[in-house]
DNA sequence: ACCTTGACCTTGG
DNA sequence: CCCAAGGCCAAGG
């Protein structure tokens, strides 16, 4: 959970990834749960990590707040398309 | 100890 | 592309 957090912080700003890829960077050892975890330990943190910059596989930001999350990512310069989904293909960080 | 919930994913219609 | 089903497992009641 300790190693979910270091890996979040680490996304440059403008770049995302899937809850499920931070969940195989981090490894079956540490994010047990697989990507349900990840959200979980996101969710005991709160503001103090970049949780907007975790996407769901699908490209759209994580369901609760994704205007705010949204939000942030324009301002940081994230690629969209369609207005609302992320454009994976350039944004996403290579696990 | 059991049951329910949940910032999810993948696969198959 | 949308929907349903199954799997995953930590936390909280």
């Amino acid at each position: 959970m300790e190693a979910v957090l270091d890996v979040v912080e680490a996304i440059p700003a403008g770049r995302v990834m899937t809850y499920g890829d931070v969940a195989t960077v981090v490894g079956r050892r540490l994010a047990r749960g697989g990507p349900r975890q990840v959200g979980t330990a996101l969710r005991e943190v709160g503001a103090a990590v970049p949780w907007w910059r975790v996407v769901r596989s699908s490209g759209l930001p994580a369901v609760h707040k994704e205007e705010t999350a949204s939000a942030l990512l324009r301002v940081e310069g994230c690629p969209f398309v369609d207005g609302e989904r992320v454009d994976m293909r350039r944004a996403r960080l290579a696990p």
